[in-house]
DNA sequence: TAATAAATGTTGCATTTGCAACATTTGACA
DNA sequence: TGTCAAATGTTGCAAATGCAACATTTATTA
């Protein structure tokens, strides 16, 4: 994942910062980031920390939508259209950036030296998360728990290229990216072992064949 | 949803499809646009007619990954990790313009009127990609096909401002976005009308409280 | 480090769902 | 407009899964 000033330097970062309108915010760990947002369009950039979107419906059944850590962005453009609540909770300390979404491509910035460097890197965060919400959907997509974990497995196992490989959260919270019951997963990963298929060592997974 | 050139008038387009050494392709009804497709990441333009992203399995099962109609764009940076086959089918005569990735920041092109409607353009259409990804995943990670209906039949009511709506698919599509049994959808769709859920009329749908 | 919270593992059971196998209707197109 | 393909509707049944209610282990933090 790549940083939104990514190959820019310093100088420059505070340039197009200044043209952008950008503002940075702390937050302590579990609060509610959208509670205190602007009006208009925006663009935030995680600068420290991470946060994680949660959905809660009118039942109180929750799922987690998306999780953002260092370095990642997010927008009001992007958000889902809600028919429920939706909120960006801090897992940590976190600092943030806000950016005007219009000051993106005001004539000032536009001829800032970089600018082309900034526009690229943005496009390609927001190519990438189109991609990763792909690949997400394809494993929601599966009809089975067993065929959601394998499709699972076999994308982390590509992305790192490696057949063995620790999965990046608690299984409470795959259970909840994967939209299955914990209990049924357990279950569920417990037969994959039986039958052969993998192999585990706490969070670190091994795809058998 | 907005085209790549909206705002940007005819002689510039021209322009900056030349610099973004745009090439378009003509296809039939039913083929595989991403079979002969150039190396390198690119961004596609459906210019005319649309088109089908379609995930199959090992055991043959399709998935309908996203539909792309006229106006529409795609990308090889978007598509998904893919352990399985991804083809991408026209769904009738359909005209494609492709644009190399790498050209869309190269300096000539920055210099040309009307760049920095193109650029906000794509990010726009970005963006809300994400968003109706998003959209769509907050809809399949619902447990029960009954929250799954509901909240697409709420998504799309939102979204035209009216309790009563035609869904833009067939039945059998529907039941392919949502990932769930044609059968089993249409049995669930019954007893949301037993129970006063809903009205419907062909694929025309009342929410009714 | 003791206390408290969070994560993990296990199992019975009722419900939901996919699947198969149909009949019927609608739509496409030669 | 007749023919064939696709879409839609229906139902029985076996399999998958959510849910609840636990025990146990691992983290967190006061």
């Amino acid at each position: 994942m790549i940083n939104l000033f990514e190959n820019i330097n310093e100088q420059n970062i505070r340039k197009i910062k200044h043209f952008l309108m950008a503002s940075t915010i702390k937050y302590p760990k579990g609060v509610n980031v959208l509670s205190n947002v602007n009006q208009g369009d925006f663009i935030a950039i995680i600068d420290k920390g991470s946060v994680q979107f949660i959905a809660t419906d009118y039942d109180g059944n929750k799922s987690i939508i998306e999780d953002i850590s260092e370095g990642g962005m997010f927008g009001s453009l992007t958000f889902p259209i809600h028919n429920e609540e939706v909120s960006c909770i801090t897992k940590e300390i976190t600092e943030i950036t806000y950016i005007e979404y219009d000051s993106i491509t005001n004539d000032e910035i536009s001829k800032t030296d970089s600018y082309i460097i900034f526009i690229k890197n943005l496009i390609k965060i927001l190519s990438d998360q189109v991609g990763e919400k792909n690949t997400r959907i394809e494993i929601l997509t599966k009809k089975t728990t067993r065929d959601k974990l394998l499709e699972y497995f076999k994308s982390e196992a590509k992305e790192r290229g490696n057949r063995t490989f620790t999965i990046p959260m608690s299984f409470t919270e795959l259970a909840s990216y994967l939209s299955v019951d914990r209990s049924a997963m357990t279950r569920e990963i417990s037969y994959l072992k039986d039958d052969g298929i993998i192999k585990t060592d706490g969070r670190r997974i091994t795809l058998l064949y």
